[in-house]
DNA sequence: CTGAAAGCGCTTACAG
DNA sequence: CTGAAAGCGCTTACAG
């Protein structure tokens, strides 16, 4: 249908191979022939062929993105980071969503789709440590998240447990003493759950004081729903908490909704620590106290290690450890009226 | 690198021919034959390379989603949605961003771009119903949102003028006369603020209520910050409104956040409306009335015109009117402690 | 029911 | 500096 370089070459007089030559910039052309090519690409609006180019090339210039859900905004925010920043490389994102599912993460890492992408940025959700491990390696891929374990294959992450660990303290230096934490997960095999419990706990016992399990609160997964519905489980507590940890900003802002919604005066009575610095949380109210992690340098690392690899780079899997910041606002910090 | 359907065809002892035959679930082919290149394909882990067949066939497999951003909640749900209904068709979807930008849509539209897709789902901004209009039916365009005009092309959209008079009437009903709207757009361009300001005028109208144009505030983009400044102008009126139509929840999400930090009860004092029916929305604090489109038939349909498109339906561009409804929440109706 | 050949549009050694 | 040919992996008329 399209404009092939066969006419391109045919208008301009020239062979096929010159055409291409001036196409992809090659050096040896006189100015004679280059400028003769030009002129026929213009008038025939020759663009190329990507499909073709690929094919040639073995490669098809198509990057996936595996994500659990592209409408949590953690997720979207790091899709448009990671899509800017391919897209500036010249590289094309297809996004696939998980739903945490194991077996669609399976199909995505070795399914047919694989065959189709030059390499995968997942989150996986499922997926463990073993199964990455055991993967030939085919594709290139990067593990975004706590799920990977170290030599498994190249990795992006924040330091979780020092993040859960600086959120638990803060709330502990504003002399909370019954602190919960939301965000439990009763899967063993659940990574982030587990290294953020671990990093709560620290802090808990850095300050000396005992963990109370009646606080540790499972949920099923990490949407608003399910800290509105944790928190009213720790509010009917016979001895409810003074603070909140939760593993995420949804779950914060759905426990959040639970305590205004029942009476409860945030920070006064019940503070509050998310995780992910997601916007919703800059503009409730009260804005939401967040632990942030560099989601632009997750992006840029992610993409730039993905791109080392599928240039052919061989070296042993590597772990890129993103940068995170706690941002105090008024859910820890009391409310600033403007 | 992989292994090609050579391979397979030397391995069962059949020419490339056949082993195409029974990967393709061709109807003529023996049983024996059929069976011996299945386990060759088995034995050799063989999958096919879309890549090829994209080239063979003419196509490329990919279907385009231009959004303005992917991290607006709105975009973010209905990407979502498109993923799954294009995916759950054996389609994949590539997104891209454009920020509004004129000649980012443009080099979707019709750019290099254009030619790795075979047909654009696209959420214009910038470009007119008169670019569309102008364009070459080259690539299979549906458009999203209220920029296009009939005729064009393939088009998708709620009504908004019904969508935004229901939410004024709703507000007006209520008991409240200065009714305010945050969305209007100086460019003169701009589809859905025009739309969106006809009904709420219309509404108004139908009340006997003069329009204050002083309570019909533009800004400069749909995101919580300009709702915010929005509505920090509307409280600084010497005669400020006892409530607010925001053309969208990010919009209105901003606005409350202002009212609530100035201390100002919502709905008592001022109430106040959405359109989207984001997520956010549900847990804010009061909880958002808004105007919900239904984001499922809106993907659905897209997605189906522009397959039917890409497989060469050449009648005249369709319009298709989505469904919307009124949710009424908190930020109208009234605060529920639960 | 199966095979040999051509061709999708491109690039890359190989000659000249 | 430029051309003719081969081949990436696939499918589709065309024969047999």
């Amino acid at each position: 249908m399209g404009v092939s370089l066969k006419d391109v070459a045919k208008l301009a007089g020239v062979s096929v191979k010159t055409a291409s030559n001036v196409v992809n910039d090659y050096r040896h052309v006189s100015e004679a022939t280059r400028t003769r090519v030009r002129s026929a690409i213009d008038e025939l609006g020759y663009q190329p062929n990507l499909t073709a180019r690929h094919l040639r090339y073995g490669r098809s210039g198509l990057l996936g993105l595996a994500l659990p859900e592209l409408d949590v905004p953690y997720f979207a925010e790091l899709a448009k980071e990671v899509i800017a920043v391919a897209e500036q490389r010249s590289w094309s994102v297809l996004i696939d969503q998980t739903d945490g599912r194991g077996d669609r993460e399976r199909l995505l890492v070795s399914g047919s789709r694989a065959r189709t992408l030059d390499g995968l940025i997942i989150s996986p959700l499922a997926l463990g440590a073993d199964y990455f491990a055991a993967l030939r390696a085919d594709m290139p891929v990067v593990l975004l998240g706590e799920k990977a374990a170290p030599g498994t294959a190249d990795h992006v992450a924040i330091d979780n447990v020092a993040a859960a660990e600086d959120a638990t303290a803060h709330l502990i230096g504003l002399g909370r003493r019954r602190v919960a934490a939301i965000g439990h997960q009763r899967e063993p095999s659940a990574g982030t759950a587990e290294v953020r419990l671990r990093g709560y706990r620290r802090a808990l016992l850095a300050a000396g004081i005992r963990p109370d399990p009646a606080l540790v609160v499972p949920v099923d997964s990490y949407h608003r729903p399910d800290g509105a519905e944790a928190m009213r489980h720790l509010l009917a507590l016979p001895n409810p908490p003074d603070a909140v940890f939760c593993f995420n900003d949804l779950l914060a802002l759905g426990a959040l909704r639970t305590l205004l919604a029942s009476g409860v005066r945030v920070p006064e009575e019940v503070a509050i620590v998310g995780v992910d610095d997601v916007e919703d949380g800059r503009f409730s109210t009260p804005t939401l106290t967040t632990v942030a992690p560099d989601k632009a340098q997750i992006a840029q690392a992610a993409v730039s290690m993905l791109l080392e690899r599928i240039g052919g780079s061989r070296c042993r899997p590597r772990e890129l450890i993103a940068g995170h910041r706690l941002i105090v606002r008024e859910s820890t910090a009391g409310r600033t009226l403007e």
